[in-house]
DNA sequence: TTGTAAGCGTTATCAG
DNA sequence: CTGATAACGCTTACAA
């Protein structure tokens, strides 16, 4: 039988607003009295039944988490990040698998909603209108990882895609390549696609390099994408030297093709990533990438959702984390 | 503000317990009230507070997981399936990540049941007598995956690693190799080190090949030391031919090992895997290696779940689910 | 077929 | 400092 309150208040002789108050310490209780509750609390092993309590304080020390796919390296990451700072803060997170469906994620968007989760952390490959509608609707807090929201004026945490993409074909370029593909993982506009481009091609232009077109593909962020990419690259007899891939999903798909074919990386063809996943350093070679911290990403989401939760102003809310470019075995210099 | 079944009953001009009864059809309702109430849902939008139903109800519709890693590959292609056949039957999963300590688990145990979740998937790296008395304490449904459960007598799901450790090991042989090294992924108890050992010994007996203890190492699950294991079998020249790792994260670092030592998989070793996660076939040399039906094996674990939840007797507790053989190019026929 | 009222386990208000 | 008691939003006997 599980015991209650009220048990408690029995044995301990008391009402069981006083045992409410010593659990919360909410209220003064003097100290004898507050001892022999601990000590019945004690014995009874008794803890407090979160859902009555979620009840009258319309909060449930939950947190929504809506993502494309559990088993993807760069979530999974991401996740082992808000897990372990919500339990920190005593908060629990409610997963919800969305296979990037508008539908799927419309639904548990409500759905965590009238779960009284307190805040949501979003994550989704393309924002929608219906997602503002949403955000706009609802006075939750909410926050989106890795995506472009200034136009939307939501809330979001991401690394300097601009930046990073720039010195990224900066390295490369001072490694002795001036025929550099880019493989882009998206080119809708609440995602980095944009900045990516603009920062390889910002590099390029300081560098004196003419943008060709022909070396501009876009690899939907898929890995097989990425392997017809490469393939297309390199029907020519002049391909390009290296290949920057703006997903190390995408780096290793372009690897594999080369692999495949019989081109050799980096004697080859050079083959730069981004994000670092762990894969990045297990594959062979291991991968030269640009890291994010993506474990601190989603650290930093729910942090920012247990403050605005707490009311806690906070004076920002676009996130640019730190990224850093890891040099690894993937790109020869070829000067 | 946000509205509820009083609010409707108010509108539709009926009692809250009609209302009650139309959203749940637990009694009959005549069909002019019941279009009413039905109309003015739809029309205020009106969701039952799964909160309150859960306080008077003692159900939650909500599912613990608890894994080590959630950016696991392994567990994350789980989960997936956990997650997507849950919400076909109506129900969240929270997440608890316990990176493999004790008190953790415990403490998640305790936790989940304390939050009213209706059942439990547990996955832990070792089995303790400690996690056997709250499952016995607890009337929850609880199962486990891929844990050795039998003298514990926990419902469990998994393949049989004894045959298809077998079969590997013919498969081996078929190909010439003698000299066939295994990397163990843990040798407790509960895990199913033992029976992959078997598995591997039985083949080898069959084959009329002695064993050789030198051969035999303890991966710990970890690429790092499956890693370093490699690394003695390859200090003598007389190396193994092959070597079977009971897991692809550990066949992994088995390669990286051998490529970053200049030996060439599979020219001059064949290395083979366990899992058939998707690293496997997105690693060069695509490895060969036993497949178990990941997602399946979640999915198999909901159901067991919601089954127990809903009452329904199950006959069998122990599911060993079916595995394949995947063939690629990691391992070479020296005949 | 419908409504009334008790109760789920808490917190919070208000007297004392 | 402490104790009744209302309320949170819902389900479910029990009556009507």
């Amino acid at each position: 039988m599980v015991i209650t309150i009220k048990d408690v208040a029995k044995k301990a002789n008391v009402s069981i607003s006083t045992v409410s108050r010593v659990i919360n310490d909410s209220k003064p209780v003097s100290n004898e009295v507050r001892q022999r509750v601990l000590k019945v609390i004690e014995e009874t092993e008794y803890t407090p039944n979160p859902v009555a309590r979620s009840l009258v304080m319309k909060k449930s020390q939950l947190i929504g988490v809506i993502v494309p796919d559990i088993s993807n390296f760069f979530i999974g990451e991401i996740l082992n990040g808000v897990e372990e700072i919500g339990k920190m803060y005593n908060y629990d997170i409610i997963l919800c698998n969305t296979y990037g469906e508008l539908t799927q994620e419309l639904r548990y968007l409500n759905l965590l909603k009238s779960k009284q989760v307190e805040g949501i952390i979003f994550m989704t490959r393309n924002l929608h209108g219906k997602h503002k509608e949403f955000f706009e609707a609802s006075e939750l807090p909410i926050v989106m990882i890795n995506r472009n929201t200034s136009e939307f004026n939501i809330p979001s945490i991401s690394i300097d895609h601009y930046l990073a993409s720039y010195e990224m074909t900066n390295y490369l370029i001072d490694n002795g390549h001036k025929r550099i593909a880019l493989i882009r993982s998206g080119i809708d506009n609440d995602v980095f696609g944009v900045d990516q481009f603009n920062g390889y091609a910002q590099s390029l232009k300081e560098h004196g390099i003419s943008i060709d077109e022909k070396l501009i593909k876009d690899g939907k962020s898929k890995m097989e994408s990425a392997y017809e990419c490469v393939q297309e690259l390199t029907k020519d007899e002049a391909h390009p030297t290296a290949i920057f891939a703006t997903s190390d999903y995408m780096a290793i798909g372009a690897m594999n093709y080369l692999f495949d074919n019989g081109f050799k990386v980096p004697e080859d063809i050079s083959v730069v990533g981004f994000n670092d996943i762990k894969l990045a350093s297990m594959y062979r070679p291991k991968l030269t990438t640009i890291k994010q911290p993506i474990y601190d990403i989603g650290a930093v989401a729910i942090r920012f959702i247990i403050k605005r939760i707490k009311g806690e102003e906070t004076n920002e809310n676009i996130f640019i984390l730190p990224h850093e470019l890891i040099e690894r075995d993937s790109c020869r210099n070829i000067l």
